[in-house]
Formats: C-alpha cells, structure tokens, sequence
RNA sequence: GGUCUGGUAGUUCAGCUGGUUAGAAUGCCGCCCUGUCACGGCGGAGGUCGCGGGUUCGAGUCCCGUCCAGACCGCCA
C-alpha cells in the first residue's frame, strides 16, 4: 500500500500510530539539523520531521528532496513542540523513519501555491501544475458539487438524462459551427452542436416528457472571459408545460443549487420584462443586487418629460439634439472631485462605450445643487431634476444624451461601473432575476460590405424554435419586430446564466416562422425538415431551457471569468497552450479527406 | 474585423525627458544554522530587453512593421 492516510486527515487523536503517506514536497525547511518538510496531496498538507540524532542518513537525505518531487513516507505520528494554528493538521507531524522517492521534478516554472507568482501563460502551457493548486482545485470541487446536486435534483423531479450525439448537421442559423470532415462521405461535414436544441425537440415527440443533460456545446465565435469555444450547459426540456411551470420548475433548481452547495436562501425570484429591463437598466441582463434606475429627462415619446429644456427657453444643445436624455442617481456621491468626475467622462468616451460626453449635477449635502450645464440650467430646474431622479442631498446625478439604442447601452455600461466604484456588486451576495417577454426576432443589419439586397434581415432573438406569444402570431408577417416571444432568461448578478422559451410544435407555425427567417420553403425542409416532420406524428406542447454551467461554477465560486473552472480551457485565440492545438494535420490525413489547404 | 494594455533574469515586475556596467523581489545553486512553518544569515550564478527595420554620436526607452498574450467592441440563435 503506498499509503494509509491522506494528507489531510491525521490528529492529534492519531498520535502514536503508524503510518505511510504519499504525496509530493510542498516546501522543506532545512534548519541545519533538523529538517522539515510540508508534504502535500489533494486533501492537505502535513509536515514530516527529519531529526539527524534518530536517523543521520536518513536526515541527509531529506535535506536533497526538491520541491514537486512525489515521494513515500513511513513513519509514526507524533505531537509538535510547536503548532501551527494556521494548519488544519497543525497539531501533529510525521516522525519520518523510511523514505522513498517514488518520483524526482524538476523546478516548476511557477510557484505551486494559492497566490502563485505564475502568470496566465505560464499556468496554461503546464495547467497540471497549476491543477495542483488548491484554488483551481476548489474550483473543480464545486464545479463536480454544482454538477452532482443538479442531477441530484432534476432526478428527483424525473428528468432523464439522455445522451445526444456530437457529430450532426451544420446549419446556418446562430453562432458559427465547428466543422469535422467525413471521410467515408467526401466532400461531407459534420457539424458539432452549437446546442441539443433539435434533439432535446425530438426526444419530447418520442414521449420522454421530461429530458435532462449535462452537455458540452460547441460554438466558432470569439472567445471571452466568460465564453469559450466549448463548454457545457445543463440542457433541460420538458412536455405538457406552459412558460409558467418552467420557471417554477428551474427557480427550484436554482434555489436547491443556493442552498445545498453555498447554504444561501434565495427568495421568490421577480419577474421583469424585456421592455423593463432595457428602459430601467439600458440592458437585458441587469444587474439587480443594486437599483440606481434610469431616469428618462427626454424621449422620443410625445408625452416624455420636458426637463431637457430648461428655464429660459434655450437647451443645452447635445440635449437638444438627442433622442434620448437618460440618467442614474448615485447614492452618495456628491463629494466626487473634479478628477474622478473627468474619469468618469473618459469612461463613456472609451470607444467601447462610445458617448460623447457626461453631464453631472451634485446635490451638495448643504442642499445646493452644482451641474456641468450650470450655464443652461439654473437651480430651480436643477431641483426639478433631483425630483425626478429621487435624488437626496449628497447624491450625483449623472445625465448621458444621444441615440436612443446607444446611450441606453452607455448608460448601462455607466451604472455598472458606478456600482463598482460605489461598492454596491458585492460577490457574495446573489440576485437572481427572470427577465422575460423578449422579443421573438431582431433585425439584423448584415455586413455593410454585401449589396444592399443582400443586407438585412430578421433573425431569431432567441433561436427559431421559439414560440411567439399566442396574441401576437397575428403580427408575424405585418409587424415582425413587435411579436414577443415565450422565451426567458435566468440573470443572475448581471450574468445571463441561462435561458429558454416555449418551443414551435405545430409544423405550420414552424414553417410560417422559417419563412419570416427568409428561409425558401426547400432550404427549410432540407435544414429542418426532420423536426417538421416529426411535428406531424404528435408533437406534444413542450419547453425548456439550458443554463450556462461554466457561468454558473464561476459565479458561485465568486470569480468574473470561466477559464479557471475549467480543468484545461483554452485562451484567447481558442488554443490550448498545453497540447498546443489546434494544429496543422497529414498530407495524408488531408488526402483521405479530401480536402486540400489553399492559402 | 476593430480598440486598448502588456512583452526586460526561471518567475513577477521596476527601469523618468534617449546617455555609457540593465535593477529589485522571489526562485535556483553553494556554505552556515537542531523546532521551522513566508524559517533565518552569508555568498553566487542567471539577460538575444519578443522579433525585424528606422531615427540618432548613442535605443530597453522614440517611430514604423510584425508576432505573442490579456481585456473589451463587433460577433456569440
């Protein structure tokens, strides 16, 4: 046996007895004569002593362990004269008489430890040292937690989990498809799943009623630090439902998922609207751990307020231009110096953000009021301002102007940002939300380069399976942009962590959909005819969703990106850095394929 | 496709308006040290300043190009 124990198990009630422990050398600590060394695994780390007056041959041999090496210890456990509190096995160390070095290192390139000197390249190229750090190894503790109590509870709730295939068909609606050669059908491709979403269909036309997978998806976009080229979701469908019993069903899981793994209790979850979201957040992801609503000074809307204008008449004119004059409240921080204020300025000006300027207006604690647009602005419209924004004394108005689609977005980009500032996102605490009723299709501008014809259409918001709501199919044709669909999104902390709808399963409506998609009647049938198909042998109504399981590790786990919850994910350019792919392949794989590289 | 930031010792970084021998910490190696746990002390080795070109008497530093990494925008039904 090459161990009795972990390294993260004995006492002090095990002192006395006799064990082996396995393990790889954290650190050692040679102090001339006696010789300490911090022996690591998975479970812990425990120290052995090495005394030359009991053993000086083997004393000097533990003087030349390096760090990393895997070695083998026999000895007994004994009390310390001196304990490290600080050390769960603090109390205790191994009394080492047989040594065995089951396994020399070389000097990593990076440190092994919880705060390591190694940067992010470094990690990627050797992640099976980085893996040996306990908070990437936390990580995938609560990655498997998160994964076991989810099927723990959609077991309980009868879903099945079923396996659905990797190599399927490319189709040209949503993200861009991996593509993989057919050898024995030249000139052929597989494509892998950008999600289950027609199987998981199929599966409710064959009665499965209620179907459930821990799944990797494949998507051929640019990655993030949230969004790699694979990743898993937890993919669920249900029949006999309505949008309802599935946000009931999944409001359960994620309130199972809170308390089980992270002991949280989540209360009822609100519902908010599409519409909502974008007037009073700028977002369709809001992040409501904190309010700081928009306040609308100007819009397009005849009956939309007048407070742009003015007292004597004359506008500030980048108000008086815009469609939109939108502001947010920040608690608090009237005291913000002219410094901070032009960094905020700088902010919206990024060219990611895009706005051309920031109006602010103080609401000094004395009750006086300063702005930028003081020139426009005299104090008594100023005071109808704060009104509007519900501004207390010692809050910082801050006003963007411009389009009405981009300054809604700045504006947001601008909320968060001062939520940063001001301390209101903090990680541990969570706000979950369902914002629901998007809208079913959005229009796509194309690539400017293709000629006009070719250029703009609608797309599916959601994906083209979605059902649009009852009272709006009506307006599919005549008003497409308008028709508001059955689909949700779960938003967790500003993170979209999931989302679904209602699905098409009447073949007509199906086809009706394909159509307003610009689909030819032939490129449907070709593309999708199997589920048209399928919808004609008795579709049960049904619905469902799939949550973003990466996302969903690395909120709980209280980091912003996903990579680290990933046991070997890839970096920016979708490659990983460790097998270093991809990579080129064979002439001869080529010629069995039938491709040949031009370039 | 675009914007921004970075690339200097094994590693993480500093290096000013260009100036002669490029630093620190840590790691590594050696010597000393018998209760350390971020052990300590002394000493040592370690550099194609990402790459290519340009400006200059002189470039780690300025300019152009390029490669790599990271963040973001576009994109991601």
């Amino acid at each position: 046996m090459l161990r009795t124990h972990t390294c993260g198990e004995l006492r002090s009630l095990d002192i006395n007895k006799k064990v082996t422990l396995s393990g790889w050398v954290q650190k050692s600590r040679d102090l001339g004569g006696m010789t300490f060394v911090d022996l690591r695994d998975r479970y812990g780390i425990t120290q052995l002593v090495f005394n030359p007056d009991w053993d000086k041959n083997l004393s000097e041999r533990a003087r030349q362990l390096g760090r990393e090496f895997v070695i083998q210890v026999i000895g007994t456990v004994i009390e310390r004269e001196s304990k490290n509190k600080n050390n769960i096995t603090g109390d205790i160390e191994i009394k080492v008489e047989t040594l065995t070095i089951l396994n020399k290192a070389i000097t990593p390139p990076f440190t092994i430890e919880d705060e390591t000197d190694g940067g992010d390249e470094l990690r990627m190229k050797y992640r099976y040292l980085d893996l040996r750090r306990n908070s990437i190894r936390k990580n995938l503790e609560l990655r498997h937690r998160l994964a076991i109590e989810t099927r723990n509870y959609l077991d309980k709730q009868h879903f099945l989990e079923v396996e659905t295939p990797v190599l399927i068909k490319s189709t040209p609606e949503g993200a861009r498809d991996f593509v993989v050669p057919s050898r024995m059908n030249e000139g052929q491709f597989y494509a892998l799943p950008q999600s289950p979403q027609t199987f998981k269909q199929l599966l409710m036309v064959a009665g499965f009623d209620r179907y459930y997978q821990i799944v990797k998806c494949f998507r051929d976009e640019d990655l993030r630090a949230d969004r790699q080229p694979e990743f898993t979701q937890i993919d669920c469908e249900m029949s006999f439902v309505d949008q309802e019993d599935i946000l009931n069903t999944f409001e359960g899981l994620v309130k199972y998922l809170f308390k089980s793994v992270k002991n949280i209790d989540i209360p009822t979850i609100p519902h908010m609207t599409y519409v909502d979201a974008m007037k009073n957040y700028g977002n369709d992801k809001p992040d409501v751990r904190f309010e700081m609503k928009f306040v609308e000074l100007k819009t397009s809307d005849p009956g939309s307020p007048l407070l742009w204008r003015g007292a004597g008449g004359e506008a500030f004119k980048a108000f008086h231009d815009a469609e939109l004059v939108v502001g947010i409240c920040a608690k608090g921080a009237a005291q913000y110096t002219r410094k901070q204020l032009d960094e905020l300025t700088e902010y919206v000006k990024r060219p990611q953000i895009g706005a051309t300027g920031l109006v602010y207006a103080r609401f000094n604690s004395d009750g006086t009021l300063k702005s930028s647009v003081d020139k426009f602005y005299n104090e008594e419209e100023l005071k109808k301002w704060a009104t509007a924004f519900n501004a207390q004394p010692g809050d910082l108005m801050l006003v963007l102007a411009g389009a009405e689609d981009k300054t809604r977005k700045a504006l947001s980009e601008l909320r968060l940002e001062m939520g940063n500032r001001l301390g209101l996102r903090d990680k541990n605490k969570f706000s979950c939300l369902w914002v629901i009723d998007f809208p079913l299709l959005e229009w796509n501008e194309g690539d400017p380069n293709l000629p006009e014809s070719l250029r703009g259409r609608w797309v599916a918001k959601h994906h083209p399976f979605t059902s649009p709501k009852l009272e709006d199919i009506s307006k599919l044709k005549s008003d497409p942009g308008n028709v508001r669909a059955n689909a949700y999104d779960m938003v967790i902390n500003g993170v979209e962590i999931g989302g679904g709808s209602i699905r098409i399963h009447n073949k007509d409506l199906q086809a009706t959909m394909f159509e307003v998609l610009g689909f030819t009647k032939e490129e449907a049938q070709k593309q999708f005819g199997f589920l048209m198909n399928a919808f004609e042998f008795g579709a049960p109504p049904h619905g469902g969703l799939a949550f973003g399981f990466d996302r969903l590790c690395s909120l709980f786990g209280g980091a912003d990106g996903i990579r680290d919850f990933i046991a070997f994910p890839k970096n920016n350019s979708g490659k990983d850095m460790m097998i270093d792919s991809p990579s080129e392949i064979s002439e001869e794989q080529l010629k069995e394929l039938g491709i040949k590289i031009t370039k």
